[in-house]
DNA sequence: GTATTATATATACCAATGCACATATAATAC
DNA sequence: GTATTATATGTGCATTGGTATATATAATAC
């Protein structure tokens, strides 16, 4: 019944982050994917986003692999509802993957690229784009450190989430980091670009 | 001859980059996909990595797309070159597109996601992970700092260049930063980790 | 002498991602 | 009354990306 969709290869690799993100949630409570989606904007969409299909169509191969078995709960008036839980096999799964080396940040800005080649681009609208960009990650600045620390702060409220809660603050902690240097990066972007094309205003 | 490859929806989007990166570096001068793999390493890879069959299928897009065009130079005993100029369609295709926003960073970062379900992993093995992962970091920061900053310093040198290597020197300083944050990070991640397991040793 | 690396251009295939769309109902907002 | 949002599960298609492989030669390293 169970058939490895993932090769060899593949399953020795490290790139099935959003199959363990998946295992990860769901080894909390069994749940739907409608509602994994929730989770996901609720807690680590921070460092992994995911879209329904996507979850969707990755519950499925999981399914297939018996990393997660499923319990349909009939529904009236609304569609049935697929519940998945984790399995014996997906719970190894996972903690081999928690056991693995941490991946290197994949490098892929192309905000870094257009910089690069700013110098022919025109000096007022990169000047606005460049403030754009700053007030966005401001913002998100913003919201992780209220709206995000909230959520944390209140789900470490359960008891049994007390040494996970640290962990918890350590990931968010790495997003407020990463917004923080790119604003102080856009404020020196902007000194600089502007101090260059100062003369021909 | 040339045929529209990307439909009008993705044409007004901002997901080409690796194309345009290639726009970019062609600019310069005429060059083959080989050593357009050369380049891309020495500048640009820091933010954006692309391998040869990539640049290869996408300098053949480009040409159908007739922001290139080619011309065979014919070699004994290697392979003929395949020598692309950009077009003024090119021209102006890279021109607009550095006249468009900057586009927001992906946030998919799988260890941090590892880092969010890290209270079920093995303390010491994590220790171990983050340890390795700060080292890879501040060992990327040090090559950026001496190694990238030489190949930025003698590229400017170029008279022509002048203006522009202030922008490339300001991309560089993003990788910095960013390294810089992430070795900072993993300190703190260290720490938190290291308190929290003490008492088990 | 043998193995590797550099030069040079690709194709085939698989995995991952994202957007649009299909289907269906209930509750709420205006 | 109408529109939107929330609940709930998917399929299809296009893009992007990465690895393996094919082909061919010259130079260099051991």
């Amino acid at each position: 019944m169970c058939i490895g969709i993932y090769n060899t290869i593949r399953m020795g690799g490290l790139e099935l982050s959003l199959a363990h993100a998946l295992l990860g949630l769901i080894r909390y409570h069994p749940t739907t994917g409608y509602q994994l989606k929730d989770d996901f904007d609720h807690s680590i969409k921070i460092f992994w986003n995911a879209t329904l299909p996507q979850i969707y169509r990755t519950l499925n191969q999981m399914e297939s692999q018996c990393w997660l078995k499923a319990e349909i709960e009939i529904q009236k008036g609304k569609p049935n509802r697929k519940v998945y839980s984790i399995t014996e096999e997906g719970l190894e799964e996972l903690q081999r993957w928690l056991n693995e080396p941490l991946e290197k940040i994949e490098q892929k800005y192309s905000a870094l690229v257009k910089v690069f080649f700013a110098n022919k681009a025109d000096p007022e609208k990169f000047s606005g784009h460049l403030e754009e960009f700053r007030n966005y990650y401001e913002n998100l600045l913003n919201f992780y450190e209220t709206d995000q620390a909230e959520i944390i702060r209140k789900a470490s409220q359960d008891s049994r989430a007390c040494l996970e809660s640290e962990y918890w603050k350590l990931s968010a902690d790495f997003g407020i980091r990463m917004a923080k240097m790119i604003v102080e990066w856009c404020d020196e972007a902007l000194k600089i670009h502007n101090n260059l094309h100062e003369e021909s205003k």
